[in-house]
DNA sequence: CATGAATGAGGTTTCATTCAT
DNA sequence: TATGAATGAAACCTCATTCAT
C-alpha cells in the first residue's frame, strides 16, 4: 500500500518515530474503549503503550488531541474504504449492501471502541463531553451526502421505493447502530458474514421495489 | 393523578421537601444535559438549583445517585405512559404508531437530556463510564419485550411483513434514534406532529403488508 | 442523694429539661465511646438521644462542649466517690486498695468510654486533638496530690517502702491503665471483684513493708 | 549498616526518591505529633515537607497509609533494636533494664509522636478512630511475648519474685507509660540516663528477690 | 526522544452549626 | 424548647501537564 511504501522509504529514526506513534495510538484506543474518554487516564494509556507519560506528550499535545487522533484514524480508515469500495459501485442496491458490510467490519475490527466511533458517524449521538474534531464533522457530512446520493440514484432509477433519500440514510444508520449495540450486548455467536446478510436482507427487502 | 393527590395530602413540611427535591432534579437534568455526566460539577448543579452544595447531599448521597435519579425519573415517566397509552391498544399498527409518538414527545419534553436517556433505552448505546442502575436495565428489558410482543402479534395476524419481531424492534429503535439525533443537530422547524407522522409513515409503509 | 432531692424540688418544666440534658449526655457518651471524638457526628448523637440536632445545641453550645460535659460528668463522679470513699480512710494501704477498686468500678460502669477518660486521669496520655477542659486538669491535679499524699503518709509511717511517693502514684496509675487496657482487649471473664483483688495484691505486695 | 549500604548502591534517581520519601515521612511525623491524626491535614504535611500535595500521593495512597508508614517506621525501629539489644542478653534483670532504656530512648528520639506510638505498644490504649495496621499488632504481640518470656525465665530461675509473668509485663509497660506521660507534661530537666536509672531502680527493686 | 517525579487546580464529599417555623 | 433543612468551609484525593535530566 502507498502509505506503507512511503514509510519504508524514510530514514530509520523517522520510521521508529512513526512506529512509536502508532503503538501509542493503539494503546490509547484500547484504553479509551475500556474506560471511555473521561475515565481513561493518561497514566494508564502510557502503561498500556509501555512508554512514559512524558513520551506521549512528545507526540500529542494533550489527552484530547490523542483521543481525536485515535478517532480520526478510524474515521479516515472508514472513509478511505468507503470511497474505494462503495463509491466505485454502480448499482445502488449493491452499494448499499457494501456500506452495510463495511460498517459491520469496521465494528468488528475496532470492537469496543467502535461504540464510541459509531456515535461520531451518521446517525450516531454526539457525546456531550467532547467537541469532536472539525475533520470528524467533515467526514460525517461527506458520508451522509455520499450515502444519500446513492439512495437518490436508486430512487430516481426506480430501483428503490419512493422515499426521501435523506430519510433512508438516517434509517440505515439507525438500524445498524441498533443492531450493533444489540449484538455488542449479547456477545453474538453468529459469524460476521451471516450478520451482514441479515441486515442486508432486512434493509434491502424494505427499500427495493422489485422485492415487493 | 394519584401521585399528585397523595402529595397534596402530605403535611406542608413534607410537601416542601418534595418540591425542593424536584427542583434539584430539574436543575441536575439541565446541567447534565448541557455538560454530560463527567463535565457536570455538583457545584454547578447546586447553583442552577439555587441551593448550597451540602443541601444536594441531604437529598442524594452522591453525584452518581443524583444522576441515576434524574435518569430513572424520565425512564419511569416513559414506562408509565408506555404501559398506559401503548399497551392498551389492540391494533398492532396503531400501537407502534403510538410508541413512535410517545418517544418523540419524551424527546421533545426532555430535549437535550434525552440524548442521554435514549442511550439507556432499547437500541441505545451503553456509556462506558456509568453503570446504569438496575431498574434502568429492567425498564430496557420490559420495553424491548413489550414492543417485540406487539410486532409478534402484528406478524402473526398477517398485518405486518414476515420478519423476525426482534429485528423490527431494533430497527424501529434505531430509526428513531437516528432521526432524533438528526433533528437535534439541525434545530428542526417542523412541528412535532408532522415529525411524528413522518416516522410513522416511513416505518409503517415498510412493515404493513397491505401497503405493498 | 442530695442532687436527686434537689431535682425533685424543681418545677416540672425544669425537671424535664434536666432529664433531657442527661439523656443527651448519656447518648453522647455511648457514641463517643463507639467512635472516638472525631469520628462521632452530632447527627449520630442526636439520633441516639432521639432528639433533633438543633435540640442538642439548645443544651450545649458546640460538639466540643458536649464532649467536655460528658467527660466532666464522669470525672466529677469519680472525684466525688474518691473524696467520699478514699480520702476518709485512715490506713494508707486500705486507702490505696479503695482507690484501685474505685477506678476499676468506674471503668466497669463506663466501659468503653472509660478508655477515653483514663487518658485524662493521672498517668493517662493526653489526646492531641482535644484541649481538655480546665476543670479536668484541676481534677487531675487534685487526684495526683491526694493519692501522693496517701503514699506519703504510708511511707512516713513505715507502712510502705521508701520510695518517692510521686513515683508510686505514677506507678499505680500506669499499672491500672495497662491492666484495664489488657482486659478491654481480651474480653475478660473474671468477675470484677477478682480483678480488683488481683491488682490490690500485686501492688500492695510490692509497696507494703511488712509483706517482705 | 546494611540498609545504608544498600541505599548507597542504588542509582541516583532511586536514592533521591527514597530521600524524598523519608523527608515526607519525617514531616508527617512532626505534623501528626503536633495535631494528632484527625487534626493533621495533608495540606499541612505537604507544606512541612516542602512538596506539593499531589507529590505525597505519589508515595502514599492515602493519609491513612502515610500515618501507618510513620507508625510502622518507628515500631520497626524499636523492634529491631529490641531484638538486637534486649533479646541477646542472658540475665533477666539486665534484659529488663535494657528494655526500659530502649523504650525511654525511643521516646526521647521521637518525642511527641511517641505519645501516639506508645498507644500501639504493649500496655498502650487503642485509639478508636484508627485501625492500626496488621503488622503493628504483630509487633505488639511479639513484644508482649518476648518480654513475658524474659520475666518467665527470671521467675523460674528464682531471680524475680513469684508473680505471673504476664502481670509483670503489663505492670512494666504501664509504669513506663505513666512516667513518660508525666515527664512529657512537665518538660523534664533531668538527663535521660538519670531517668532510665530511676525507673530501673524502682522496678527492679520491686521484682528482684535478692533486693528484699 | 525518553523519562517519571513534581505540580496544583479542581472535583467530590462531610459535617458542625444556624435559624425559621 | 423542639425541629431538621440549609449552609458552606474545609478536608481528601485525582490526574493532565510540565520539565529537568
Amino acid at each position: 500500500m502507498s502509505t506503507e511504501e512511503a514509510v519504508q522509504a524514510l530514514p530509520r529514526k523517522e520510521r521508529e518515530r512513526l512506529a512509536h506513534r502508532r503503538e501509542i495510538l493503539e494503546a490509547a484506543e484500547r484504553v479509551f474503549a475500556r474506560n471511555g474518554y473521561h475515565m481513561a487516564t493518561v497514566e494508564e494509556i502510557a502503561q498500556e503503550a509501555e512508554f512514559a507519560v512524558g513520551t506521549l506528550y512528545n507526540f500529542f499535545k494533550s489527552k484530547e488531541e490523542l483521543y481525536e487522533q485515535v478517532l480520526m484514524g478510524i474515521v479516515d480508515e472508514f472513509m478511505a474504504d468507503f470511497r474505494e469500495r462503495v463509491l466505485t459501485i454502480e448499482d445502488p442496491a449493491e452499494a448499499i449492501g457494501a456500506t452495510i458490510e463495511l460498517r459491520l467490519r469496521l465494528f468488528e475490527k475496532h470492537r469496543s471502541f467502535a461504540r464510541v466511533v459509531i456515535e461520531a458517524l451518521p446517525g450516531g449521538h454526539v457525546d456531550h463531553s467532547m467537541v469532536l474534531p472539525k475533520s470528524c464533522d467533515a467526514a460525517y457530512e461527506e458520508g451522509m451526502r455520499a450515502v444519500t446520493g446513492i439512495f437518490e440514484r436508486g430512487v430516481r432509477s426506480g430501483a428503490f421505493i419512493e422515499v426521501e433519500p435523506l430519510y433512508l440514510t438516517l434509517a440505515l444508520a439507525g438500524i445498524m447502530s441498533a443492531f450493533l449495540a444489540y449484538w455488542a450486548r449479547c456477545e453474538p455467536s453468529e459469524p460476521l458474514g451471516d450478520r451482514v446478510e441479515k441486515i442486508k436482507k432486512l434493509f434491502l427487502a424494505w427499500i427495493r421495489r422489485d422485492k415487493c
